[in-house]
DNA sequence: CTTAGTAAATTGGTCGACCAGTTGCTGGTG
DNA sequence: CACCAGCAACTGGTCGACCAATTTACTAAG
C-alpha cells in the first residue's frame, strides 16, 4: 500500500473511467461535424473497436448521454443524435460532465420557487382525485407523527402530491429530482423536532384547504410562509456549507 | 411480419425489460423492510442469481436508481441505499418508473418560472466574469443569425449562461435538464423565422443591460415579456398535443 | 421490370468470465 | 498476548461472446 502512495499522488484523479473518455470522444465527433443531429451513430461494435475499449463501456457512455436526452437509442436499429444543435450540444456535454455539488442555499431557493408555483397551479387545476390523494398523504403524515416524531418522508410526500396535482408534468419531474436531496439535508439537520412537525401539519392543512377551495393567491402565500418557516429554522442549526452525498441533480 | 401481428396484439407492451423488473423487485425488498436506508445491497452477483437474470441487467437497474439518487455505489466496496426514508422511496420509485411524456404547456410554463427567477438572481449576483460570458454568448448569437436565420442553439445558450450567472447550482442544473426538450420543440415548430430572431436578440440585449445594471425588477419583466412573445408565437403554429422524443426529463 | 420471399448480415440486449482493488481473516512472530 | 505480514474471498468494473429481432440485399417468380 505504502509503495503505491507515490504513484497515487502522481496519477491522482487520472482514474478516467472509459465511459467518460468515450463521452469526450463523441463530443469531439460532434464538434468536428462528423456527427450531426439526426445522424445515426456508428454501431456499438464499431465504436468499441474505434475507441479501443469494450462494448460495455460504450453502452455505458451512450446510456449516460441518453439519460440527459442527448442521444436516443432504438432497439435493434441504432442510436441517433437527438434533434439538438451542435453548439448547444457542446455546451451541454461539457456541463453534464462536471455536474457537481449542490449547495444548500441553491436548493432551498429553488425549492421555494418550484413549490409555490406548484401549489398555485394545484389550486387552479386540482381534480377530485388529487384532493383525495392529498388528504391521504396528510393523514399518513399525521399518523406517522403520532408514532415517531420525525416524519420527513411523509412530509415531503405531501409536497410531492401537490406537485402532482399541479398537472404540470415537468414541474412534477423537477420536484421528484430535487426531493431526495432535500430529504438528505433534512435528515442530516434533524429539522422536525419538538413541535415543528405539528406546526408543519397545521400549515399543510391550511394549504390543503386553499387548494380545495381553489384559492390561488392564498395558497401561494401559505406555501411561501410554510417553507420560510422551515428554511429559517434550518439556518439556525448550522452555517456549515456541507456538500451533499452524491453529485446527481 | 404479418404472421406475428396477432402475437404482438396479445403481448403488446409486455416487453418488460429485465432491468425494470429488477427495479420493481428492489422496491419490494425495500417495502418489506428487508432493505433499510443505509443498508448495503447484496452484491450484484447475489442479486443476479436471486432474480434469475444476468449481472448486466442488475447493473443497469442499479445505474438507473443511482441516477435518480436512490442508490449509491462505492467502487470495490458495495452499493448502499441512500439516506432516504422508506415511505418516500416507495413513492419515488413508482413515480420514477412512469416518468413519461412531457407536454408542451408544462414545458413552457415551467420554463418561464425558472428563467424569470434565474434572470432575477443573475441580476442580483452576477460577477464580471458572468457578464463577459453573457456578452460572448450574445455576440455568438448575432453572428449566427447573420449566417443562418435559425440560431436556436445560440439563443438557448445565452439563456443557459443566465442560469449560470444566477449562482444557483440547482436552478442551473434544472435548466440544463429541460433545455434539450425546449430545443426539440423549437426546432420542430421552426420558431425563429422572419424577423423573430432579430427581435429575440434585441430583447436579449435589453435583458443583458438589466443584468449588468443589476436591475432585478426590470430584468424579471423583460424576461417574462421575452418568453411570452416566444411561447405565444409558438401557440399560433400548431395546437397539436405532440409527444416529445424521449421520455427523459 | 416489378415484386414477393427468403436468407444473410447487422443491430442493440444479455450473459458469464475475467480483472484489479479492498477487506478481513489467519497464522506466524516479537 | 499483541501485532503485523500475507493470503483468500469478496467487491464492482470491464470485456468479448452469444441471442433474438430487425433490416437489408439478393433471388426467383409473376
Amino acid at each position: 500500500m505504502m509503495k503505491n502512495s507515490l504513484l497515487k499522488n502522481f496519477s491522482e484523479i487520472v482514474v478516467e473511467k472509459p465511459a467518460d473518455k468515450i463521452i469526450q470522444q463523441i463530443r469531439e465527433l460532434i464538434s468536428s461535424g462528423q456527427l450531426k443531429p439526426g445522424d445515426k451513430l456508428p454501431s456499438e461494435r464499431m465504436l468499441s473497436e474505434r475507441f479501443g475499449v469494450g462494448r460495455t463501456s460504450v453502452r455505458d457512455a451512450i446510456r449516460k448521454l441518453e439519460f440527459y436526452g442527448i442521444l436516443r437509442t432504438l432497439p435493434q436499429s441504432g442510436t441517433v443524435v437527438a434533434g439538438l444543435g451542435i453548439t448547444a450540444l457542446e455546451g451541454l456535454i461539457t456541463d453534464v460532465l462536471e455536474l457537481e455539488r449542490r449547495d444548500f442555499r441553491s436548493l432551498v431557493e429553488t425549492r421555494v420557487l418550484l413549490e409555490v408555483s406548484a401549489a398555485e397551479s394545484a389550486a387552479e387545476r386540482r381534480t377530485d382525485d388529487d384532493i383525495l390523494k392529498l388528504a391521504n398523504a396528510l393523514t399518513a403524515h399525521k399518523k406517522a407523527i403520532l408514532n415517531n416524531r420525525t416524519a420527513v418522508e411523509e412530509d415531503l410526500l405531501f409536497h410531492l402530491k401537490i406537485a402532482e396535482a399541479s398537472q404540470n408534468s415537468v414541474l412534477n419531474s423537477l420536484m421528484l429530482i430535487i426531493t431526495p436531496e432535500i430529504m438528505h439535508y433534512f435528515n442530516k439537520h434533524d429539522v422536525c423536532g419538538e413541535g415543528r412537525a405539528e406546526i408543519a401539519v397545521e400549515q399543510h392543512e391550511i394549504i390543503l384547504d386553499h387548494i380545495v377551495n381553489q384559492n390561488v393567491e392564498k395558497v401561494g402565500n401559505a406555501m411561501r410562509e410554510h417553507l420560510k418557516d422551515i428554511s429559517e429554522y434550518v439556518k439556525t442549526l448550522k452555517p456549515e456549507p456541507s456538500q451533499n452525498g452524491n453529485g446527481r441533480v
